[in-house]
RNA sequence: GCGGGCGUGGCGGAAUUGGUAGACGCACCAGAUUUAGGUUCUGGCGGGCAACCGUGGGGGUUCGAGUCCCUCCGCCCGCACCA
């Protein structure tokens, strides 16, 4: 018997007995026998250099999982890969002249080592990264059959362009309007690029929100506001000196009687054209230009206008003109870029109308108010109000729409735009096409080849993959792949003439839209194997950091919605199930002259946080999310060198729940490995009082060895229920209790029953810990005599007849306050239950003999009696 | 501004969804062992001397409210000046 766990001996021990005998290798087909499947899926890591506590916690919360489920009998998949493309390889490349292939390789290298050392249950047979050539080649051979299917276009965009760089700079390398490394400021320019049209599955993607029933009702949410249906019509607004129209989007055609002019945004053709001829107009979008950077600052800027001149003519009155404005509050990237302002009902019209002294002509009078009420009504707002109305109401001054309610309104405007053909009934979304060109190196080459003959050329799927070449140099600003010598020229497949293949690459969310579908036949000549996808997907359980809510998440919606529309895969959504864990937090610290420590530079002396070596005074600052800016991170690998991964694993899954932040601190830490050694006293620490292996369960256990039993059990109970849902914090307080039970157990006279009960209790306790502490789970079902493996072990299941008590405690209250308690047999009924409690003397010196107005009994829990 | 969420001991958090508030852990205090500290073990730990009071404040529904309703305050997250 050894008194104290090793963590540094058994946890590589286990690994490698798990590796050895394959305990994780997928099995699918004829092996999976008739297990029902379960695929776990954690969001797969850019390979960064190292993992991070994050990292620890997400794969931690999927380990549990994917181990759990594979007790309860199921056939898991548990795969492991990289989101191996992006600019920090470019990064690396330019600052420290190491290729982006060896840096990110190498990287993952280092990162798989500190994975397999938290001793994750993954099958890394499955492994891939996405810059890996066999990967991004069948991601362009979907691209051709995206291409094919029409689900993919070229159109003009406007990127960030660095003039001194000569590059593209994606939206986060521009600070306060400069090229990060450059300093310049950036331009705008338009390029042709390439586009998914997932718009024109906005409507499906929005629908199928519905059925994601096991994703949190945030997230859902954030999507849907993401995608921004919103019905209305389009309004064709006749110029009054020339035969051309104003197209604009209105949610609201029930108030065009309403209107008093119309508004363009600043980026629209009309206001460019204008711009040409008029200074005034040109200053006005060269200072609607500069503000238009920032959120903050569009939120903060004055609704802004200026006339262009033109006019327009309303389309239901007869002789109507309403003056064309340019406003800063007009969006060219949503509906059509103009809008016809009423002010009476929208504040931002009104804001307008009042600067520039429109008119404010109100048309929806609110609900239930007599003739007076709504005259004045519409004198107050139209002289002086200064808030719109924008509730429901009944149309007023509105022609042949009077009497009815908006929604009536709506619809009959919308028949008779129809009608005049001045107009028509639309949807709009603020969801726009997916443009996925990248003018960079590190990504997945675009497979097409542009001839001036034959125009864009499709990559013969005969010559994939496109392979990215690795003799590039970043010496020169701009894209490698441009420059290079000779990558880029080919021949047309076509007509054989000399070409120029497509140097743009693929947004990293492409490679990530698919990559769980990949992990189904990882090794397939083709992108996916139907067999293999149609019986994995959807993911039962895919978790990750919330800030994937939007993008990641809906983008693969989408590509799996198209490869279904290609045939690469049968069903709409991928993920069944989705967990949003929180954020790994700790203190952050600063010394005296305001730089920021790392935490261990801090310690404690005197119960003052004093640096480690001067000595100075350290200022404990708030308890923010890690991060390197501010020094607040511990290096997993050195507390799993320390601890050991079981209690790093234990302690990010105690406290908090998965959903929320949790705060890593030394103490905690160290609570958790005392708790490692604390189980594994109680597995060794009194061989004497343990049953032998198999020995034969006694006929009767006396009321100690019962009680044990109980406890036992209804542990593993609760913490089955726990680890279905994720409820990873109750579940480490389950096990304390049934820890803190086997403490203070004492055998009562039945010496044989007490030896059984608390070896059984034993075996649960290691066995519901096997999930979240696997090797010492393992060392300890060894140390008990098995010669079988925990992770081979079926999880146990809780005896029914354990779980109910015969007896129970009620609270007994007198007026709703809680006078005294009561054990009564579970079965006594209400009657029974009455007088027990009106028997006890607390609860008669309450009564005071007071007549009694109401008993009532709640089986099991309360008894309240009324006075 | 809009939308969503949250507010419980010194701290992280429990509370079977309307039925004994504070499970479990951390920190802290006392005692035992060791005695140099640490470890380990036992006990205590919302406030108040008490009657009692306590789940951000106020009001309500109910026999009974952390949980439901109204209202105010504070914090966090998301976003779209969205026509």
């Amino acid at each position: 018997m050894s008194t104290r766990y090793n963590h540094r001996t058994a946890e590589p021990k286990w690994q490698k007995v798990w590796t050895d005998s394959a305990s994780f290798k997928t099995r699918e087909g004829a092996d999976a026998g008739d297990k029902p499947k379960y695929y776990v899926l954690e969001m797969f890591p850019y390979p960064s250099g190292k993992i991070h506590m994050g990292h620890v916690r997400n794969y931690t919360i999927g380990d549990v999982t994917a181990r759990f489920k594979r007790a309860r009998g199921f056939n898991v998949l548990h795969p492991m890969g990289w989101d191996a493309f992006g600019m920090p390889a470019e990064n690396a490349a330019i600052e420290r002249n190491i290729a982006p292939a060896k840096w990110t390789y190498e990287n993952i290298a280092t990162m798989r080592n500190q994975l397999k050392a938290m001793g994750l249950a993954i099958d890394w047979e499955r492994e891939f990264a996405t810059c890996d050539p066999e990967y991004y080649w069948h991601e362009q051979e979907l691209f051709l059959d995206f291409l094919e299917k029409g689900y993919v276009t070229r159109k003009k965009s406007y990127v960030n362009w660095d003039p001194v760089d000569n590059t593209v700079l994606a939206n986060e390398q521009v600070i306060d309007g400069r090229g990060w490394r450059s300093g310049a400021l950036v331009e705008r320019r338009e390029l042709t690029q390439w586009f998914l049209k997932i718009t024109d599955m906005a409507d499906d993607l929005l629908d199928g929100l519905n059925t994601l029933t096991r994703w949190p009702d945030k997230v859902r949410l954030m999507q849907k506001n993401w995608i921004g249906r919103s019905e209305g019509a389009r309004v064709f607004f006749d110029l009054t000196d020339s035969n051309e129209k104003l197209e604009v989007f209105t949610t609201r055609p029930d108030t065009l009687f309403g209107a008093s002019f119309c508004a363009i945004s600043p980026g629209h053709p009309l206001s460019v054209k204008l711009a040409a001829k008029n200074p005034a107009i040109d200053a006005f979008l060269k200072e609607a230009a500069l503000t238009g950077t920032t959120e903050a600052a569009l939120e903060k800027v004055e609704k802004k206008g200026v006339p262009t001149g033109l006019s327009v003519k309303h389309p239901f009155i007869e002789g109507a003109i309403l003056p064309v404005f340019i406003a800063n509050f007009v969006l060219m990237d949503y509906g059509t870029g103009a809008i016809f302002g009423c002010p009476a009902h929208d504040q931002r019209d009104l804001d307008f109308a009042r600067k520039y002294h429109l008119p404010v002509i109100p048309v929806v009078a609110p609900n239930g108010l007599g003739t007076d009420e709504i005259k004045l009504f519409i004198d107050t707002l139209a002289t002086s109000g200064k808030e719109a109305f924008t509730g429901d109401g009944v149309a007023v001054n509105s022609g042949f729409l009077d009497g009815l309610d908006v929604a009536a309104a709506k619809r009959a405007a919308i028949e008779k735009l129809e009608t005049q053909h001045q107009g028509e009934g639309t949807v709009n979304y603020r969801l726009r096409d997916w443009g996925i060109s990248r003018q960079r190196y590190w990504g997945t080459p675009i497979p097409v080849i542009h001839c001036s003959g034959c125009g864009v050329v499709p990559v013969p799927r005969s010559d994939l993959p496109v392979r990215l070449p690795e003799d590039v140099s970043f010496d020169k600003p701009g894209n490698p792949l441009d420059h290079h010598p000779t990558w880029k020229h080919v021949a047309c497949p076509t007509c054989r003439k000399p070409a120029l293949r497509e140097t743009d690459t693929f947004d990293t969310f492409v490679d990530s839209s698919w990559y769980f579908a990949r992990f189904c036949s990882p090794k397939s000549a083709k992108p996916t194997e139907r067999a293999s996808v149609d019986y994995w997907l959807p993911v039962d359980q895919y978790i990750g950091g919330v800030e994937h809510a939007i993008l990641h998440l809906l983008y693969s919606r989408y590509f799996t919605r198209a490869m279904k529309g290609t045939g690469h895969l049968g069903l709409s959504e991928p993920f069944d199930g989705l967990f949003t864990q929180g954020m790994v937090t700790h203190e952050t610290y600063k010394g005296e002259d305001g730089r920021w420590l790392f935490p261990e530079e801090v310690k404690i002396v005197n119960g003052e946080p004093v640096h480690v070596e001067t000595g100075e005074r350290v200022t404990v600052g708030p308890i923010e999310s890690m991060s390197k800016s501010k020094r607040n991170v511990i290096d997993p690998t050195a507390i799993i060198e320390q601890f050991g991964a079981d209690t790093a694993r234990w302690f990010i899954l105690s406290d908090s729940p998965p959903e929320r932040d949790v705060q890593w601190s030394e103490a905690g830490a160290e609570g958790a490995w005392r708790f490692t050694q604390r189980f594994w006293r109680l597995v060794t620490g009194d061989e004497d009082m343990l049953a032998p292996i198999g020995a034969a369960k006694p006929a009767a256990f006396d009321a100690p060895s019962e009680a044990l039993r109980r406890a036992a059990h209804q542990t593993l109970a609760a913490m089955t229920d726990d680890l279905d849902n994720l409820r990873f914090n109750r579940a480490v307080a389950r096990v304390y209790e049934l820890a803190n039970a086997l403490s203070t157990f004492e055998a009562g006279r039945d010496l044989d029953a007490a030896r059984w009960a608390r070896l059984e209790a034993v075996e649960i306790m290691v066995l519901v810990v096997a999930p979240m502490m696997p090797h010492l789970a393992e060392e300890a079902w060894r140390e008990l005599g098995h010669t079988t493996m925990a992770v081979d072990t079926p999880w146990p299941i809780a005896e029914a007849d354990l779980l109910v008590e015969d007896s129970v405690t009620m609270a007994v209250q007198v007026n709703g306050k809680r006078r005294d308690e009561l054990v009564i047999a579970a079965d006594a009924d209400n009657k029974a239950v009455e007088a027990a409690a009106l028997a006890l003397e607390k609860v008669e010196k309450a009564i005071d003999g007071k007549p009694i107005r109401k008993v009532i009994v709640v089986p099991g829990k309360i008894i309240n009696i009324v006075v």
